[in-house]
DNA sequence: ATGCGTGTATTAGTTCGCATAATACACTTC
DNA sequence: GAAGTGTATTATGCGAACTAATACACGCAT
């Protein structure tokens, strides 16, 4: 049992959908740091992928400096680096952009999206990477 | 000059880049309901695009429901219909989702991410489209 | 030392989406 | 009828995504 959860689709590629399923298990607390990840071969036979695939979700990951890899070991849940003030704002700036922009096609004022927002970090917390 | 602000960059395909585009436009004001659109060529000699790319984003809002096509004549800002409180949930969820991930990996904690949030709408508001 | 399990690199080939190009057609308006 | 709309068609070039089959370097346990 692969410790984060996925359900392939059609429509974006299978190596992003990794990287996803891998941010939203170590931001629900569902992998934490020093924890062990399974191995390229391994996943890549549970999804039924192949392994280069999994090798390039790896490698964004790495870069991503979610994943440690110890070399002829494996891979480690890395300790999560600081990030400056700015670079949190760059960050989330397009994604909250791109968020109020639905919002405001929705219809949906600026309390009730709050709210939304608030729920939803209550979810992630409680769901622990179940589904969605 | 054309209704929206774009800037062309490599990464994402131009004609969601238009869309994007549009969507903010109407989103912040700068485009109104039963505004006149510009015609596919006009967007396609002003971006310097194939009149098929262009034409593709206007495919796409016209099924979006943002533009109206008058035949022979020319497109028009759709007035926005109404939406259920279901399907505005499920338009922002996966976004919301994103965005709580994003946050928890740069470890911004709730308070700050709804104060960004609160930002971000008078951001739209004021700065009416001109760029980001 | 040998073998197994790591991550990683290489090369090849297929499929598909994006963008371009050049036309052509149906429609409305003046 | 001419000009300006949106739309459809066909063809081509290009690059990303995925698969496939190997091969190599490293750490570790027997």
């Amino acid at each position: 049992m692969l410790p984060f959860f996925l359900e392939l689709s059609a429509g974006t590629p299978i190596y992003e959908q990794i990287v996803e399923a891998v941010r939203r298990a170590v931001a629900s607390g569902r992998l934490k740091e020093g924890d062990r990840f399974p191995s390229v071969r391994a996943i890549s036979a549970e999804l039924r992928v192949n392994p280069n695939t999994v090798q390039k979700a790896v490698a964004e990951l790495t870069s991503l400096g979610l994943l440690e890899v110890h070399p002829g070991q494996g891979c480690y849940i890395a300790t999560r680096s600081v990030s400056t003030v700015r670079q949190q704002r760059e960050a989330l700036a397009p994604l909250l952009e791109r968020l109020v922009i639905e919002a405001a096609h929705q219809a949906v004022d600026e309390a009730t999206l709050l709210e939304l927002l608030r729920a939803k970090c209550r979810e992630l917390k409680i769901n622990l990477d179940s589904n969605s």
